[in-house]
DNA sequence: CGATCGATTGATTCCAATCAACGTGAGTGG
DNA sequence: CCACTCACGTTGATTGGAATCAATCGATCG
């Protein structure tokens, strides 16, 4: 069951500034799946670091409605969205192990590491943020799941990719439900644009369409 | 015409560590309404701060659908979405005035508290950007309409407020149409929510309703 | 083998978009 | 001064895309 293998890539590709340092500095915990690792209105003076499994940042409304912020993978920081307090909760897609490490810790000259470690992977989630926002609202849910699947494909790198979450959850990051995300993806089959092996894994059969479609 | 004046608080109010460093290390320049301050895709080595007017960031799909990013008042600093290339592209909703500071102003004892009004602009952008993805994503017409004007009181002080921008920027920033803004509009009006003593110019009669709309 | 949970598919409803007409107010020029 | 224009906003009628309600399917697990 060991579908990391697909991200490992990435663990080695992506932040290589910060690995080493958060590394050193921080501890490792292993979280199960659904299992809470920071909550809404927490303090945030702790970053975390996916090492294994994946990660969703969520905000609830009162009435039940889930916002997703974002999923995250092997090599990939969050929990830094804020000032002081987080605004969105998170919670282990699957069984996972992150790596936690205080913010506090910015002495000495591991800390420069740090601090640009944490900048860069601040303006990463502002520039990914603002890519939702665009598709959350301007685009129509065809286009929302094509550019939910091309976004998975390019962290996986290759033609297709593995998806650690459910339908639900997609349904929660696209701003749709989860009937519309499954219509969608069965349009995209019945229109050769991509093939589902099984319920989470598929490839991208026509890269010119799927590109266009999440324009 | 002097609107300005309903901002002034702010002004004083907010970046109060970065004003005075920018102001002596930056340039203004004059901006007449509509006119672009910077592009999508140009380099993004400068920052921004509203001295007077206001500003909207915005993008624009292949096919002419928009999406904003935000709006940006006196004292407000915008410009540093992104690492190297602007996402968003910014333009003056008025004739307005904008002190611009090149990032790379990073030296001596001034870049020290430029980097901090930088950081912390970044990390108020971030929670805005967060807080519009949950709007768009997951709120009703009349709950984003309401969002949006408590959001503007916020920004205004008092108990009520003066919109610079047009209703086709205010539909272009909760994902909705220009008619669908206007309905909803009166329809706050006709339920005694807010008043507006002229088309850009309102008050809000029933902040406890308004806050529970705005959810 | 049922039981259960997640996903798909179908039928219908509803909210917001679209299409269309009408107001309104500021600026212009006769 | 008033009629005209033009941009912007509002309101109405209808359509359409996604939500909702409901049934079925499929896989995993006791």
């Amino acid at each position: 069951m060991s579908v990391s293998v697909a991200y490992s890539a990435r663990q080695t590709a992506s932040c290589n500034a910060a690995t080493g340092t958060i590394e050193r500095l921080g501890v490792r915990i292993a979280y199960s799946k659904d299992e809470e690792i920071f909550g809404q209105e927490e303090p945030a003076d702790l970053i975390y670091q996916v090492v294994s499994g994946a990660v969703r940042t969520s905000r609830l409304l009162s009435d039940g409605r889930r916002q997703i912020g974002d999923f995250y993978y092997p090599g990939d920081i969050f929990g830094l969205e804020s000032g002081s307090e987080h605004r969105f909760s998170a919670e282990a897609l699957r069984d996972s192990v992150i790596l936690i490490v205080k913010r506090s810790a910015l002495r000495g000259q591991d800390g420069a590491a740090l601090e640009r470690a944490i900048w860069e992977a601040t303006t990463r989630e502002l520039e990914r943020t603002q890519e939702h926002l665009l598709l959350l609202g301007r685009k129509t849910a065809c286009e929302k799941v094509a550019c939910f699947l091309m976004d998975v494909v390019a962290r996986c790198g290759g033609h297709g990719g593995e998806l650690p979450m459910g339908r639900q959850d997609i349904a929660d990051y696209l701003g749709l439900t989860i009937e519309t995300v499954s219509r969608m993806l069965s349009q995209l089959q019945s229109t050769s644009m991509v093939e589902f092996d099984a319920l989470r894994r598929f490839r991208v059969m026509n890269p010119q369409g799927m590109a266009r479609l999440a324009a």
